[in-house]
DNA sequence: AAAATGCATTTTGTATACAAAAGGAGAATT
DNA sequence: AATTCTCCTTTTGTATACAAAATGCATTTT
């Protein structure tokens, strides 16, 4: 009797959550596109529900900062320029220093072997040139050690801004000559780690960083408007 | 003809805002306290509308991080432990350092001469006694700098780890005795930009923080749950 | 007395209806 | 030809109705 109680948990999902999971997954993956207008009657129909959960995912896509909406207007897919793009990451950069260096203070000998565990599979994947499993490996790396920071507000601001940045960022994984580089930085950063050099992780987490903000840049300077 | 176009722009705001500002105000103020259920029925009688613009509302509190919505089992107003608030301001200090520092490099002498005339309207307040007018100039010296710093989704995200806050801070600028501290830090602090000096601009907003920080806590540690 | 069960009530989730505003196309005016 | 005006369509804002889940309490059961 004791152990079939526990059968799935998240069985019942509002829908309105359904829809927002639906729509950010459609923003992510660039199948809808900046700018591109968010119509409730016409969503609705489209996924077969009311206009309400789709008016209550609008708004959570809203506070996620991938929808912009105007009163009597309706709402549309965020834009970004490069100007936004670069204020994300300036607040990113600040934001991960903050967890690299609280995870420092109180990262525990596991927490370190998780992410050299990381290390690992990053190398698999790489060497298999499964990109997606790079990205969500790296991905992995980087939650361990806001884990680590213990601070769940901190957690969901930098969730979001990733976000945010998600839909520019695909190209920069992909580009196979920058796996070498990421594993030398997480290497550094775990050494730093080791050694409870705040200063040290402080500095490598910058310039492991200051990477993607290049590449990201790339990406978003060659789009067409 | 052409005057009488620009009457007044928000003359209508749909209800959605109207009870959001409310509760909002509600809850800063505290006149609902953390932990009080937030009924969609209850409150839509109580301000005289219907359902929708509550849950809507709500939604919106829930985004400022003021409510918690538990699906199935409605709202309530957020409530914070030492240790959420203690997450909220290592936040607020990372950010305030990244503004301080941005807005070194771009303050122009302009804002540096608002930033010093708030230094004398805060005097005033002070020897008025008027803690009102005195917490609305702190506001502002800051909002200057943020505004300097010219990045607005670095504000967006200060404002709203502010109003987390609030609700904890009430008691801190009542406080006389810190006046003449706080006028001592914004000094300092307008000596660095004048000195385009980062790393003192810096030290100075750390410490200013600082003694936030210890008043706040010393609130929420003297408050019964 | 404690735990389990069933029922009534409350509350949220979703759909739908109607009102009001915005947007656009074409006719009328200059 | 350009502008204004009007009407129609589309779209959002708000209210309301009904369904389904959660909650609380009394009753039963052990």
């Amino acid at each position: 009797m004791q152990e079939e109680l526990k059968l799935d948990a998240d069985a019942y999902l509002p829908l309105r959550d359904v829809v927002f999971h639906t729509l950010r997954d459609s923003i992510l993956k660039g199948e809808m596109e900046p700018g591109e207008r968010l119509m409730e009657i016409h969503l609705a129909k489209k996924l077969g529900v009311s206009r309400t959960p789709i008016r209550e995912a609008i708004r959570m896509l809203e506070q996620e900062g991938l929808a912009v909406i105007v009163p009597r207007r309706g709402a549309q897919v965020a834009k970004m320029t490069e100007k936004d793009l670069q204020d994300v990451l300036e607040i990113r950069d600040a934001l991960d220093e903050l967890a690299a260096l609280s995870a420092c203070k109180k990262i525990t000998p596991e927490a370190i072997q998780e992410l050299r565990d990381t290390m690992t599979s990053f190398k698999d994947a790489a060497e298999r040139g499964d990109v997606r499993e790079v990205a969500m490996v790296d991905e992995k790396f980087h939650s361990i050690i806001y884990k680590a920071a213990d601070n769940p507000k901190l957690m969901v601001i930098i969730r979001n801004l990733k976000e945010q940045m998600y839909r520019y960022r695909y190209e920069y994984v992909k580009d196979n000559g920058n796996y070498r580089r990421i594993l030398e930085e997480h290497e550094e950063i775990i050494r730093g780690f080791e050694k409870k050099d705040s200063e040290y992780v402080k500095k490598m987490m910058h310039a492991h960083l200051e990477n993607q903000v290049e590449a990201v840049r790339d990406v978003i300077r060659h789009q067409e408007d």
